[in-house]
This record gives structure tokens, C-alpha cells and sequence, in this order.
DNA sequence: AAAGAACTTGAATAAACGTTCAAAAAATAT
DNA sequence: ATATTTTTTGAACGTTTATTCAAGTTCTTT
């Protein structure tokens, strides 16, 4: 028995970078091999194919994100200010990125979703498992009383990650810090108030 | 003298239909060649090369949804009425689509953004002229009060696109009409009222 | 130490890619 | 009709692609 040398976790995590930055079509085993520094062999060993890969730095990536936001919502804060910094953290991650670095799931599914229906598949769970963990925080928001009693936590929630998804689009072509600023305001106000 | 034999437009929009089914990158010379019924050498000599023919097909794309817009809004309905038709329109878009039809600027824009500047930089002045005409719609909504005197045109311009956005990268993944119908009733109403 | 099992290495493979080009065909101009 | 010009044709080109595999290396077990 041996152990694989490379660290798995740091590796998918290079992939998903590669992936996010060129996309799946246009990142080549050539550049998976320079990001990760695997030879092609060991990656075929550990992950199958590139598609392998791919759905495994996924599956990193849904880890990262669910620690990220369980990071946000384990502060004692009121749900809905919570609410507002785990928003104003998608904008700031809209304007950091040196590059346009979108969500890697949404990026995915959009390059992919006639090419495979499995992969579409998977992400799509993955962003419903996501919406579904921003309901339950409305969910929270309602109990608490910090939102009307006859507000309805799946729409609230399917609006949310509409708006998201629209203001990481909109930083592709406008990232002035003031304009997706306002616009995370006003989507704040629309659904918390 | 000779013309060419080929109609331009109907080979741009077959190339277009292709690349919004495909993507740029997964779409090959020969998936073109079959769409458009052109050979090879007759796409070089009319467009350059592959990226050559799909800026052509951007431009005619850009070219039919100008004339639908203006169609949509040439009706003497009120403005308000107005944003409503055309985002209705946009929703059944989302759902008539038998295949995941994102809009090709947004698609390509998402695709390209690191692989090449010049293209990115042709997509966003077009998704901003597109911005900029709904822009204008608002302020014939402010000056017909149907909107308020102190409306933001530019802010209600920049809501709505990001609230389009969104709703198209959310049909990929939730394509039910009640779900879509509520996110765009909920969207212009948070815009137009 | 020796044997065995697992991982690493990187050159080789076949297929697919975007692109070119010389020959054939067709339309206009003379 | 003939000459001239332009387009069409489609095979061929050199890259690049994802993938494979046999040989080499390294760790663990005995």
C-alpha cells in the first residue's frame, strides 16, 4: 500500500481555478497538468478523465462555499443583517476578482448545458442545495419575527439567488464598486423589508 | 464581377443558433460548415476566420433584437405597460426555448471574458446600448408621470437588466413557468412601482 | 533486506481542431 | 464567344486535444 503524494484538496482547488478562469472547453489537460503539477497519468489515476476532475474540484467547491456561508450565519447577529453581509460579500467577490471570476457552478452550467446533462445535473442540485440553505435562513428570519408571519421563505429565497445571479452577470460588463453596491442595496431592500 | 451565392443573413443567424446551442469554443468548423451549408473556404473568404464569423453573427443578433425592442415598444400603450410586455417576452423566451437559449451576448461574454478582450469589450458596449435604450424607456416613463419626478432612469435601467440577468441563468436551472411568471411579476414590480 | 503493491512519469497515440490553398465552376464584362 | 474576375470546393496541413500505457520510482509489508 502507498499513499497518493499530492494533497488532494490543493490540487482541486488549483483545478477549480483553471476551470473557472478559461472554462471547462478551453482549459486543456495541458493546462490542468501546470495548474495541479500532476502528470497526466496520476490524474487519469485519481480522477478518471478531465470530466472527473471537473466534478470533483465541484464538489470542493460546494465545500468551500457551504463552510464559507455556515462561517456568515453562525455569527449571533439577527438573521436578516446577516443576511446583508453574507450580500455585500458576494459584491465584494464581484470586485476583487482581478479577473471576472464568476461562480464556477453557474459558469458551468451555462458552458455545459447542452454538452452534458449529467453535469448539468449535479450543479443544478448543488444551486438548489444552496437555495435551499437561504430559505432556511428566511425560515429563521420569519420565526424571529424580523419578517412578516405571512411571508413565503421559497420565493423569497428563488428571488434572492435570481438577483445573485444578475449582479455577478452585470459585474462582467460594470464592475464600478458603486454601481453593484447600490444595486445589492436595493435587492437587499426588496426581499428583507 | 461575381456575388456571392450564400443569403448573409440566414447563414449569420444559422451560426448564431449554433453558437447560443454550443458555445464559442465547442462549436466546431465543422458543426458551422453543416449549420450554415457553406465550405470552409467560403466562411474564410467572407468572415476571416472562426471569430470573424462569430462577430458577424453578435452583430445580426444584436440587429434582430434591436428591431423586436422596437417593435415592443412602438405600441402606444403607456411606457409601464410597455416594460411589462417586453418582460413578459423575455419569460417566455426563458420557457419556449425547448434547449437552454441564454441570450448569445451574456453567453459569450460569460465564455470569453479571459480568452479575448477584444470580443468582451464588443459584448459589453452591446449589452450597455441595450441597457441604455431601456434607459430611455424610463424616462419617457418619468417624463409621462408615470413614474415619479425624482426616479433614477440610469439606476432603474441597471435594476431591471440585472434583474433579466438573472432570471435567464435561474431558467437554466428551475425552467417552471408559476416560478418564473412570480419572479418577474415581483421584478417589475419592485422597478415600475 | 527483499518482495510486492501503488503511484509517478512522460513519451506516444489517434482523433479533432482551425486554417489554407490550388483547382474547378460560375458569373459578369468585353 | 472569349476573357477576366470572383466564388466555391474539399482535400490536405500542421497543431492541439484528451487519453493511454509501459517503464521507473517509492513506499509499505514481511
Amino acid at each position: 500500500m502507498r499513499n497518493a503524494e499530492f494533497d488532494r484538496q490543493q490540487v482541486l482547488r488549483s483545478a477549480m481555478h483553471a476551470f473557472m478562469h478559461k472554462g471547462y472547453n478551453k482549459t486543456s489537460m495541458q493546462d490542468l497538468t501546470a495548474a495541479t503539477g500532476l502528470h497526466p497519468g496520476s490524474i487519469y489515476c485519481a480522477f478518471g478523465n478531465k470530466k472527473g476532475l471537473l466534478l470533483a474540484a465541484v464538489e470542493q467547491y460546494r465545500a468551500d462555499r457551504t463552510s464559507q456561508m455556515a462561517t456568515v450565519f453562525s455569527s449571533k447577529k439577527p438573521v436578516l443583517a446577516k443576511l446583508k453581509d453574507y450580500l455585500d460579500g458576494v459584491v465584494q467577490e464581484c470586485l476583487s476578482c482581478n479577473t471576472s471570476q464568476s461562480c464556477l457552478l453557474t459558469k458551468a452550467i451555462t458552458e455545459l448545458a447542452e454538452q452534458d446533462p449529467e453535469v448539468q445535473h449535479i450543479l443544478s442540485d448543488h444551486l438548489k442545495a444552496w437555495q435551499n440553505s437561504l430559505q432556511h435562513q428566511f425560515q429563521a428570519a420569519i420565526a424571529d419575527g424580523e419578517l412578516p408571519k405571512d411571508s413565503d421563505p421559497v420565493f423569497l429565497s428563488e428571488y434572492l439567488v435570481m438577483g445573485i445571479y444578475g449582479l455577478r452577470t452585470f459585474a462582467h460588463t460594470q464592475p464600478q464598486p458603486e454601481v453593484l453596491i447600490r444595486l445589492a442595496e436595493r435587492l437587499y431592500a426588496n426581499v428583507c423589508t
